[in-house]
DNA sequence: AAGGTGACAGTTT
DNA sequence: TAAACTGCCACCT
């Protein structure tokens, strides 16, 4: 059973689908929200796997810390990326999120409440 | 078992 | 001001 390492993983998918549609969050965030014990590479790893992961996850949704699309290249295509981001009513100027300290979401605000 | 990698971030030069 | 380096820590070979 090598599922024992998805026990990282699925904190992060749970936090990455806890961002709300037309929201962005970073890696830094969700690192921070798990208590920064991984530092926000892992969160970026995780995604890696987040592709297999039921239900989907959007990672699309979290970007870096410039809101750059750095991960776009793991997705299907590089435009998939983009695309659902501005299917989710965001917009996406040269690869980045425009207005991403607008659009910044950030789990410790969702259990802040 | 050990070394290298990585969807980042923060600090220093 | 921009650019470069280090730190983080789990996953992979």
């Amino acid at each position: 059973m090598q599922n024992k390492q998805q026990d990282f993983f699925q904190d992060v998918y749970e936090v990455a689908r806890l961002i709300p549609k037309g929201r962005v969050s970073s890696y830094g965030a969700i690192a921070k929200y798990l208590g920064a014990v991984s530092g926000a590479r892992m969160v970026g790893y995780a995604m890696n796997a987040a592709h297999q992961q039921i239900p989907s996850v959007p990672a699309h949704r979290v970007v870096n810390r410039n809101g750059l699309l750095t991960g776009k290249h793991h997705f299907g295509s590089e435009s998939e990326m983009q695309a659902r981001l501005e299917l989710e009513g965001i917009i996406i100027e040269n690869d980045q999120v425009k207005d991403f300290k607008n659009l910044f979401w950030d789990p410790s605000l969702a259990l802040a409440l």
